[in-house]
DNA sequence: TCTTTACCTTCCCATGACTGGAACCCCCAT
DNA sequence: ATGGGGGTTCCAGTCATGGGAAGGTAAAGA
């Protein structure tokens, strides 16, 4: 299988698939011709790093748990820490942005958004209420 | 005013100050020896700076509004379009990151996480249901 | 067979918004 | 004179790609 059809099947984008091999994530061998050529396994590894990061796990999180799904004796305790630790980031995050989102909106509602140059948003950013 | 008290007033590290000076967010002068003399509105603009950026609001966003702080003229309707847009953006982030929020839970929850090797998280990442 | 087209390869640069660190200068107190 | 705590510039790195150049290869049509 050419990178093409692994990019395709896998969806991932060509470029990242090189990536992914530049930092060790894959290591498909090489035809004659110097092309790339994928194995089933690399294709099903590509799927799962997919799939990983749609989940927002990092690089680094992915190669553990590539580890972990490779590793026949492994604890299922050690893939679950790997994803609370990753769900507590994620729930930090979405805290985070909706206090922006609230105080944003707040604001945004206040504005009057006419012709005229007072506006609660600049006043607030300005004296930080 | 030097810039290790302009960044502690401003709640900036001073790092970020000078980077914000290479792109052209402020134009302290400078003293015969060298050093950045802030003025009392080099301090007022970075302190609206820190607060816009802890909107969220992205650093052309801040030149934007920057301007638009600065212009008597400015329109309200102007600075409303700015932060409506902001805040679905932000939107957008949160729907995503619930999305992966809820699925990541869902499979936190039926992990045993014990010595066993079995884990529904791996499963769900190898065969994506 | 020739040519076009569609792949594939490597390599380097850019992104956003900083952060760290090296090497050096400047001012004040001891 | 020496030490410490400012300040300065410049370069490199972060994270996970994306864009694009320059060139080699394969498959398909004239």
């Amino acid at each position: 299988m050419n990178i093409g059809e692994v990019a395709e099947r896998a969806g991932l984008p060509a470029k990242t698939i090189r990536y992914y091999e530049d930092i060790g994530l894959v290591k498909p061998p090489r035809d004659a011709n110097g092309y790339r050529a994928f194995r089933e396994s690399d294709l099903h590894k590509l799927a799962f790093l997919a799939r990983a990061r749609a989940l927002g796990f990092s690089i680094e999180d992915c190669r553990v748990l590539v580890g972990l799904y490779q590793d026949d004796h492994r604890a299922s305790a050690d893939v679950k820490r790997v994803a609370e630790e990753h769900l507590t980031r994620i729930d930090e995050k979405i805290a985070q942005l909706q206090g922006m989102r609230d105080t944003l909106a707040t604001l945004v509602h206040a504005c009057h958004g006419d012709d005229r140059p007072d506006c609660p948003i600049l006043k607030d950013l300005a004296e930080g209420r």
